[in-house]
DNA sequence: ATAATATATAACATTGTTATATATAAAACT
DNA sequence: AGTTTTATATATAACAATGTTATATATTAT
């Protein structure tokens, strides 16, 4: 798999792996973390999220086993593979990069439009 | 046209109207404009510049001028419209919200995969 | 009943890439 | 002087990747 030069790419895809990298987790759950983890910012569909998911299983970022419940629906819960957790590693090392033209681009907005 | 909320989409839309709203440029320019600003790290291929150029145009955010030269092939020049301009500055402000959110996602990685 | 939890997928829209084509002007070669 | 190569400049069709919308199903808690 191709892997991205910027923060212009597979955004979704980085912040499912940041999530179920640190714990396994489900599409569900995953989605509420990543709400909260982003202060509202991201609230991803459910369609959106387990289309995702899929996609990512099918590409080797990620693996599933389904939790079995007896008062709950079942949960499909997922955790990054070796090429996952070495997709994540490279977005990290690339979004580093990226903050200091991130800083620059703010430094002109501040410029252009009169920040503070 | 759709103002999405942080650096997940259209990056290259916002990048190309950083550059236009500093000075009206066209494609070949924007494309080294680019390159420069983000340190080589963004090489635009020509292709995938008068693509997007061309879709900005017709969703709005663009407006283009030819630009006659005797001595050298012809320029499109490009300068955003108000509605590129609101673009651009909501995808300013949406960038500088999502600072702190890339500034943990950073914290998170030095922590996970020893940073320094 | 209604809301919250939990997963799923088809159809669509948007965004970015690749491959290819055209044309002019300047520089370097022979 | 004539030829090749490089740089400048634009364009688009076909494709690949990514994200959205709409809709469906089923269980548990309030």
């Amino acid at each position: 798999m191709r892997v991205e030069k910027g923060p212009e790419r597979g955004w979704l895809q980085f912040l499912i792996l940041r999530v179920v990298s640190e714990t396994p987790s489900y599409g569900y759950e995953i989605i509420k973390k990543i709400e909260e983890m982003s202060h509202g910012r991201h609230r991803i569909k459910t369609g959106t999220m387990y289309t995702t998911l899929r996609r990512m299983e099918n590409s080797g970022l990620l693996s599933s086993v389904w939790e079995k419940n007896r008062d709950a629906p079942d949960k499909r819960v997922y955790e990054p593979t070796k090429e996952g957790e070495e997709f994540l590693k490279k977005w990290f090392e690339n979004l580093i990069e990226s903050r200091a033209i991130i800083d620059s681009m703010i430094e002109f907005y501040n410029k252009k439009f009169g920040g503070n």
